[in-house]
DNA sequence: CGAATTTGACCAGCGC
DNA sequence: GCGCTGGTCAAATTCG
């Protein structure tokens, strides 16, 4: 993560945006240059609306270093849990130092569990969040079990599978998975609904395409990929285009990647994974969990803090789904959040994140440049043309925010460890375990099915980092 | 020729 | 038990 110690507050007012910018080193230039003589009552007008400003901004500004903090104090915690963890698993097993491809590995799972009984829950989370979370570990397992059982067609029956697995972990004393497994649902998915001709919203991601089904009341086809990054990688999405609108392209995404993701794929990644996490932490975290969180009141990991804190504008777009046979959450990119503010402040937002990184948490992100980071100018690029071409896109850029603001945290589930997870556990109330980091991707038109949209125009670009906008 | 896609068949879950 | 539906498999086909 490419951290920059916080600039001058002056200054980063100063950076809230292009317009306000000019106008405000302007309007000092002005008074610097006439005195006090000049139009003494519009000045003393100017001056109290820059004091307003001044002292909305310094608001603003103190509100978004108090979350900086709290996301840095929870990265510096998470990161010298990691390391703690990962010295216990090269003394325990030298050769596992990535655990990937191993999604029907039970014993890992009882390993892990050995492992959890050291550190906190939230570490193992972010470093095995396979067996950390149990239901998700149930869940994985089963897609695996369809994978590599195919012979024996070790189907899945409701929720059995998942409550077998769970139940070590209680017995082990965890109760993260308690949430989940009083869940009738198994497996967390997140629905992207964004607008695209394209046949597929490409992610970053190598997809196979497996099947295709007609699914009832919809006539578009739905058609069904797994991911192919990784041997054995467990990620599966559908691509339906939606009924009433079928300019509206409906992804959704289920499982987590045992692999790292291509810069191009973390930001929807972290967004979806955010999601998930939020989704998955249980009702506690939708309502209170998550209104806690808002006030300050949570758990630093919670994933509904998480998810709130990287996607303040999840309410406008995203909705959970408890109906659904499966616990699903949906990111809707079609609409635009409320008013063409939003899009400033947050363009604004996109700009600042690395900017307000104080120094320490340059010092606690040991990692490569994370991947959602390392791509930011070019995020920022075209976010900046997508908006210039259609203020739909303010909801793309609001995922990619969240990704930019969460990458924090959430890039260690997504990248430095094979799969990716978020979840408020430790929080004692045993909420937020079961969380599944659905990898999914930012919606790029162009790269893989039919990318009729790879022409490159600074827009289309946008749209590939973040999401399909058009 | 290998990889990717297509497509019909198969299976499990669920409601009646 | 039966039929419907969603999801997956795998042989056939197409593509590069």
């Amino acid at each position: 993560m490419e951290l920059r110690p916080p600039p001058p507050k002056h200054h980063h007012h100063r950076r809230r945006g292009g317009d306000g910018e000019d106008g405000e080193e302007e309007e000092e230039e002005v008074e610097a240059r006439h005195g006090g003589g000049w139009d003494f009552g519009w000045k003393e007008a100017t001056t109290a609306a820059v004091d307003v400003e001044l002292r909305r901004v310094v608001e603003e500004n103190r509100r978004l270093r108090g979350m900086l903090d709290e996301l840095t104090r929870s990265y510096s915690a998470l990161y010298h849990q990691y390391l703690q963890v990962t010295q216990q698993q090269n003394h325990r097993h030298p050769d596992h130092h990535l655990i990937m491809n191993n999604n029907n590995n039970r014993p890992s799972l009882a390993q892990t569990h050995r492992t959890a009984a050291t550190t906190t829950a939230t570490t193992q989370q972010f470093l095995e969040p396979r067996a950390s979370s149990t239901a998700q570990a149930a869940a994985d397992a089963d897609m695996a079990a369809s994978d590599d059982e195919a012979g024996n067609k070790m189907r899945r029956v409701g929720g059995q599978d998942e409550t077998a697995a769970a139940a070590p972990a209680r017995e082990n004393g965890e109760q993260q998975a308690a949430a989940a497994a009083e869940l009738p649902c198994r497996k967390p998915r997140v629905s992207v609904r964004a607008r695209s001709e394209a046949p597929m919203i490409s992610d970053g991601c190598q997809w196979r395409k497996y099947g295709q089904k007609m699914a009832k009341g919809n006539p578009c086809p739905r058609a069904y990929y797994r991911c192919t990054m990784a041997i054995g990688c467990p990620v599966r999405k559908q691509v339906q285009r939606c009924a009433e609108d079928k300019t509206v392209l409906i992804t959704t995404y289920e499982g987590n990647h045992n692999h790292q993701l291509p810069p191009a794929a973390t930001t929807m990644a972290n967004t979806t994974s955010a999601a998930a996490a939020m989704l998955l932490s249980g009702p506690a975290a939708s309502r209170d969990g998550a209104a806690a969180a808002l006030l300050g009141h949570h758990h630093h990991h919670h994933p509904a803090a998480m998810f709130h804190q990287s996607f303040p504008y999840a309410s406008t777009m995203a909705t959970l789904s408890a109906s659904a046979p499966f616990p699903t959450i949906t990111l809707d990119l079609t609409q635009t959040p409320a008013g063409g503010a939003g899009a400033a402040s947050l363009l604004h937002a996109l700009h600042r994140p690395p900017v307000i990184h104080p120094g320490a948490a340059a010092q606690a992100m040991p990692f490569a440049v994370p991947p959602q980071l390392a791509m930011q100018p070019s995020v920022m690029e075209t976010v900046t043309a997508a908006l210039a071409a259609d203020p739909n896109f303010t909801t793309a850029l609001a995922a990619a925010i969240s990704s930019v603001v969460a990458g924090g945290a959430h890039h260690q589930a997504l990248s430095t460890t094979p799969r990716g997870s978020a979840a408020g556990a430790g929080d004692g109330n045993g909420n937020g375990s079961s969380a599944a980091a659905v990898a999914t991707g930012a919606a790029s038109p162009a790269a893989t099915a039919g990318a009729p949209a790879a022409s490159g125009s600074p827009p289309r670009l946008a749209t590939q980092s973040c999401t399909t906008s058009n």
